[in-house]
DNA sequence: CGAGAAGACAACCGGTCGGTTGTATTCTCC
DNA sequence: GGAGAATACAACCGACCGGTTGTCTTCTCG
């Protein structure tokens, strides 16, 4: 898909919206979780050990965007990931952080030049 | 790239760090600008429609994390991609949005659910 | 050397957002 | 129907961050 150039100020609005579901640190384990198999509210919130509150409060802005779907399930919510670009988005950070010479180099390279 | 999981937190935190860098659309616009060319900071100020001292800013952000190479010439200093990894993923995230069925129905959406 | 251009740095402000606390809602089971 | 479990919703707070304003440094050129 090619990107119209100069890029539009509404259409990067839209992008870094997109890129912003991904830059908090408890939504990817989130969806790092879900990715494995999908999960109720609390199951979550246990396993990545925060508050149930925090774990809905992501869930809805990951389900606003139609990165996560959810089903009721007796008295639970089962969430799941509804998104396969996400996770190649995930991936192809890593990748790039791997480029960089590792998470370590890459982050002494950070303190170094701030 | 396999990604480790359970992903641990202060990897977390890395991967959620390079997102940021891209959730700004002024960011965005920026490294849009420099994937055709590269500019100088009072340039790449004027084409934007923004100040010196914001895109400055910016372009600190973005040289700090190694997104961005740049060259004293003279009296300018010139600013070009040092990352070719953020480009593809500014690519990535476009298709991503194509899946959704285009900008506007996402725009829609969002708007319906929230 | 003096003037002016280009860029960086620092302080400040207002909005946004993650996390917490408290409560309302919805379901199950007895 | 009542109790309790699971989840959503709302209000609040503190931190972070984008943009502006003001100033300092560095370079060029006459």
């Amino acid at each position: 898909m090619a990107m119209p150039s100069p890029l539009p100020e509404n259409l990067a609005e839209l992008i870094a919206a997109r890129f912003r579901l991904l830059s908090e640190p408890m939504r990817l384990r989130i969806i790092d979780r879900l990715r494995r198999d999908e999960a109720g509210v609390g199951e979550l919130a246990a396993e990545l050990g925060t508050s149930q509150q925090n774990v809905s409060k992501h869930l809805q802005t990951l389900y606003s965007a139609g990165v996560v779907e959810r089903r009721r399930e007796g008295n639970s919510v089962i969430y799941s990931l509804g998104d396969a670009g996400m996770v190649e988005m995930c991936d192809q950070v890593c990748g790039g952080m791997e480029r960089h010479l590792g998470d370590l180099t890459s982050t002494l390279e950070t303190i170094r030049r701030s």
